[in-house]
DNA sequence: CTTCGAATCTGTGTATACATTGACGTGTGA
DNA sequence: TCACACGTCAATGTATACACAGATTCGAAG
């Protein structure tokens, strides 16, 4: 693989997992020093990422791009219609095994995370595959190119308001609901089922950022030991 | 002006033009030789030109990204729903004044197109300040830069089928309708009306390419005279 | 004459060298 | 002591040199 890729994937994936946190500057001698190749790919990587959004060309250097709870509404917004109209789509070009074999899944989310709490990266694991099933139904590169960029940017506010298994619970319900409309052809449903799993998961982590804001900026949740190394 | 920078307008607005059909081999030292510069520059213009989606990386290198009429169906799903939430958005956050104006400059179309057919031009150029007026309404970057995108793609297959002087007419009454529903802050209107004028543009594109299959494949329309350097 | 192989050559990917711009620090003068 | 100016330094932007892979072509053998 191109060493130009490997830095764009390296770097992509520390500044989604707050590895790199927003402001800070990536300097090309560093990161390539760091990344042990030379300044060339890393420009090439640096580019990609501010045209995606992850970075922006400051008068000093390249920097890691501000996201903030702000953003979460506007993401939302176009998030909202994006897979609104991928739920329609799916449901009529949509190959019905593949949903029945999801709509099992999300119906057993319970026994999932009843087991272990830490089984709630499997469900993400569950939910990546959904997005999956819909990118293929939908038949469009043009909308999995778009949700594939919001879905990017939300990534990044995603361990700032982590969901706890409640929460969890329901978006299985909501999920479940949405993976029926698509398997029974019924695209009103599907759109309306997704915005309203959209709306209760804005409001759920609206209040989660809420709640967490009369804490200590920098605590974890309490139930999420990851170690960060956040300046 | 960076050189990078300059290469990739460049590239990118012959792309958009036609100039570079698709298909189109973009060599560096090629590219390099012809806007004067070194393959460095070059080279990022290529990677923004692919991250954006005109062009594709194949194994002998960069090429020109194919468009052709099945995309539009694709774009304008698309579209749809990225400017029916514009246009909800918009009708929230607009500035009244803005929106007035132009709305008395759409229900002026007709003077503007009865004067002189080459006019058409200007109402592209209200249309853009319509886009524009969108742009800043809706207050939300996301939404834009995801718009930006698919008129970018749109652009590049308008003028394998151009509008004729009835169908803007049509369309201009459509574009006062939404503008009429934004200024009222009526967001369902202002989202159902951008629905029918998508429908009814897309459904004389689709009309217009169909009528132009029949005839031969590089005839160009009777009331355009550009000269096209198609291979 | 056909086919296989090797050599060359073209083009990308990467590294490095050079140029330029802006900032920071220091030194000197008032 | 403060302010201004000059010099140095650090970082990006650009060009070029080098490495490597794939394709094409030419030549030789069957």
């Amino acid at each position: 693989m191109r060493a130009g890729d490997r830095a764009y994937q390296t770097l992509r994936e520390e500044i989604t997992n707050g590895d790199l946190p927003a402001g800070t500057v990536l300097g090309e001698v560093e990161q390539a020093m760091r990344l042990g190749i030379s300044r060339t790919p890393v420009r090439e990587a640096l580019r990609q990422l501010i045209s995606e959004g992850l970075a922006v060309q400051r008068p000093r250097g390249v920097e890691v791009s501000e996201v903030s709870f702000e953003n979460i509404g506007e993401l939302y917004d176009v998030r909202l219609a994006l897979e609104c109209q991928a739920a329609r789509l799916a449901a009529q070009n949509r190959d019905p095994d593949v949903f029945r074999a999801l709509l099992v899944d999300f119906q057993h989310v319970s026994d999932l995370l009843n087991t272990r709490d830490r089984n709630r990266h499997d469900y993400y694991e569950l939910v990546n595959r959904l997005d999956e099933a819909l990118d293929q139904a939908v038949h469009n590169p043009y909308l999995v190119s778009a949700m594939a960029t919001v879905r990017t940017h939300l990534a990044r506010i995603r361990h700032m308001a982590r969901s706890d298994r409640a929460r969890l619970m329901d978006a299985a319900r909501e999920h479940a609901l949405i993976v029926q409309a698509i398997i029974d052809g019924n695209g009103d449903l599907a759109a309306h089922a997704t915005h309203v799993h959209l709306y209760n998961s804005l409001s759920h982590r609206l209040a989660k950022a809420a709640s967490l804001e009369t804490r200590t900026a920098d605590a974890v949740s309490p139930d999420e030991g990851d170690a960060r190394e956040t300046a």
